[in-house]
DNA sequence: TCAATATATGAACATTTATTCATATGTTGA
DNA sequence: TCAACATATGAATAAATGTTCATATATTGA
């Protein structure tokens, strides 16, 4: 694992006051796995068009496929992806499913995304 | 592509000017890709922890790899990625080359994620 | 110019991921 | 109870991704 680890460069530009703020600040193991899983559920085309379209409305997972161009069963794995990171929310209607937004700083997030996008 | 995708669904829950909106609405195809691909340079470990010490100080690489208990070949891959969506930037002194954040509101990012997974 | 050091990069490999297909589950109305 | 419809899910497949290894490039000091 650490072949071409340099043990130390010769030239120190990592101080000891650097290594131990790393080891403060850094946040669990455990943690950081939690925080890259987040931001992998804004990480695929799919996921960002549901979640854009249910900004506009609470809608069923046929309506979805359909708007979106794509079958029913990508769109209900998908929707289970969102739902599992507590995105979406969804409620029964007799055979129909409807989803809608379980979070309010989602737009904030996508927004930031798309500001930096935009320079 | 649309084998399982009903055309309508018997329960009509899409209204028209629903459609509308969502074409109006929903960014181009391009611009998704972006987005998605901001997202991706997140949705991991690696570079999360890099970002991480990067908001300490500037750092070189081998000194990121010997912090990170990585080997150098990962991690100036990964650095690579977080250069190309222009989130750290990099100078050479002599043979290092020290790399910092080149976007200020990567923080935000990062905390809002955090806010979202500590609920 | 040459050896030593720091970093970058291409190829290979293992793992993860999104989509599709087939089918299961759940609900309604007849 | 049964057919029809809406949704969910497991397995298979293709594509994308992170790490490692080997090696290339770049810089310095002798």
């Amino acid at each position: 694992m650490q072949e071409h680890m340099a043990e130390r460069c010769d030239y120190i530009c990592v101080h000891e006051d650097l290594v131990q703020k790393v080891a403060e600040l850094l946040p669990e193991e455990e943690q950081l796995y939690d925080l890259a899983d987040f931001f992998k559920v804004f990480a695929d085309t799919t996921r960002i068009k549901i979640l854009f379209v249910l900004f506009e409305s609470e809608v069923c997972v046929c309506d979805l496929a359909r708007l979106l161009g794509m079958n029913q069963s990508a769109i209900s794995h998908q929707l289970r992806i969102l739902k599992q990171s507590k995105l979406v929310k969804n409620r029964r209607d007799g055979k129909t499913v409807f989803y809608s937004l379980a979070d309010d700083h989602i737009k904030s997030i996508l927004g930031q995304g798309m500001e930096h996008i935009n320079e």
